[in-house]
DNA sequence: TGTAATAATAGTAATTATTATCATTAAGGA
DNA sequence: TCCTTAATGATAATAATTACTATTATTACA
């Protein structure tokens, strides 16, 4: 799946620090436009491949909310998130994993469990 | 936003029918498929126009789960999901909800919380 | 420190999912 | 039954993402 020489480019370093430094969670459009100004000349195409291939290998994720477009986060490991159902910002939540609910679904299913997504949907400050 | 007279259509009374009798979570494109068995004229944006109106209406959920389509579920109620990483296969988890994780999250955040979803991932029977 | 091999890029075209438009049809109340 | 207009079918348009391709630039190694 993934190329064996794992190239860093300066795009590359560049999409992966600029998530990092983001307390909030964009669109591939949202980063293209913090990226490009940066890198000027880099590619929509680009930072979709780079945002994805960041995600397969596990420096980022990928979450699938509501709304038409994927959003991504520069924090790897795992933690919930509160989206705005008005405005469709979302925001993480620090509250302690629940490693007991993952053992209770266990016991429901024949599916081998990975991991677990746990999204709050409420209002924002701004929105309500 | 939502018409005054809501006029049930045989469209819609069978596409709401049809999604009811089904334990999985099908795209709008598997309605539709599904449901021109019934009614070989339908048209793919009558079942889209349906299944949002059906979700806002609140007779049914739409989901927000991988992959790039999204899902509907003919359970009106809030209830857990599992879904397969391999082949995206959507299945219910029949456990109790978890009522005190919204009081804890409450306490870490500014948005007023309406609900919570909770999607656990994994391979299912079939893929592993 | 060249240089060769090829991963990755920029630019663009194609694809996929969904939404909008609009002339026509058919619910459902009077 | 008739009238109003919500809803439909057919199709066009839009939006998000992915694929393609000639060119560029990273990295391994002589």
């Amino acid at each position: 799946m993934l190329p064996e020489p794992f190239r860093m480019t300066k795009q590359r370093k560049i999409i992966l620090d600029e998530i990092r430094k983001l307390k909030s969670h964009p669109t591939a459009d949202e980063m293209y436009h913090l990226v490009r100004k940066k890198l000027p000349r880099i590619s929509l195409g680009t930072v979709y491949r780079n945002l994805e291939m960041l995600t397969q290998t596990g420096f980022i994720q990928k979450l699938d909310v509501g709304g038409s477009q994927k959003r991504f986060d520069g924090m790897a490991h795992n933690h919930y998130h509160i989206r705005c159902t008005r405005c469709s910002r979302v925001d993480d939540l620090e509250i302690d994993l629940d490693k007991e609910i993952e053992h209770t679904a266990k016991k429901h299913t024949d599916f081998d469990i990975v991991r677990h997504n746990l999204e709050f949907v409420g209002l924002c400050p701004d929105c309500k």
